[in-house]
DNA sequence: TTCTTTTAGGATTAATTTGTCCTAATAGAA
DNA sequence: TTCTATTAGGACAAATTAATCCTAAAAGAA
């Protein structure tokens, strides 16, 4: 998710950036992060090319996704639909423990992130709103 | 968690649970459970024997505890206090781009499970406010 | 008391996940 | 155009995590 807010404010068609670099600026095992990237790639949420000058980028259309599709991806099948304790009907009916103090996060935090395309939460970095670092 | 209510709801010092009956009820496969409770008993939150009526159960103490404990204890050192983007220094004055929508109800969660004893989130379930199955 | 049955606990094996290494591609220099 | 350097991608290896199997304990029956 950072990985992808970082190649946001960094990058373009016109300049690639290396797995290895984003590994160290948001301080993952870069082999992981490599990871990470090859599957968002194959999802065509991330671009790529080989070589030098080579590395990843994201095209103006990928950035206007919003930033939920990288978390379906990476996280698999959203859990944030899933009730915390794994009940499977878990509802304001029949809730669990849990679910009322639970549920508004989940909610709050999904709607964000499906109404906010990857651009406008980088446009937030950029202006110094938020940060990605330390 | 649920495992930990459920010996809650159902258990007592008399009435012990096999760490397979759990399972079945809680939906969670049984090896995977049974590694769970001990780890838990090896840390003393519940309490168990060996044998022919034997099983798991929760003295009135290990209830009166607060169920974070159970949550610390699982899912290792509080993911409730990290940063879901993994940033060090994620704060107000430094916030990451979803800081402010996760945040207060990360906060709010926490706060309940840390305020509220396995006791009285059991008692919920006993009264029919909460669920634990399906 | 001794033997059998039952249940947790720990050791071993299997599966998954993460990390390393090698291959393919591509840009730039010669 | 060809060769070299560099970077992603995929194949293989290591490490971690989950599941199976075996051992120890304890209750109840004989």
């Amino acid at each position: 998710m950072n990985a992808v807010l970082y190649l946001a404010v960094h990058s373009s068609e016109v300049n690639k950036i290396r797995a290895k670099e984003i590994a160290e600026a948001i301080k993952l095992p870069s082999p992981f992060l490599a990871k990470l990237l090859q599957t968002l790639s194959r999802e065509n949420i991330v671009s790529s090319s080989k070589g030098p000058t080579g590395g990843f980028f994201l095209t103006p259309q990928a950035q206007q996704r919003p930033l939920l599709e990288v978390v379906k991806i990476i996280d698999g099948t959203d859990r944030l639909d899933e009730c915390v304790l794994g009940l499977k009907k878990c509802s304001s009916e029949k809730p669990c423990p849990v679910h009322f103090s639970v549920q508004p996060l989940k909610k709050t935090f999904r709607k964000e992130l499906e109404e906010n395309s990857i651009a406008s939460f980088a446009e937030k970095v950029k202006s110094g709103e938020t940060y990605l670092f330390v």
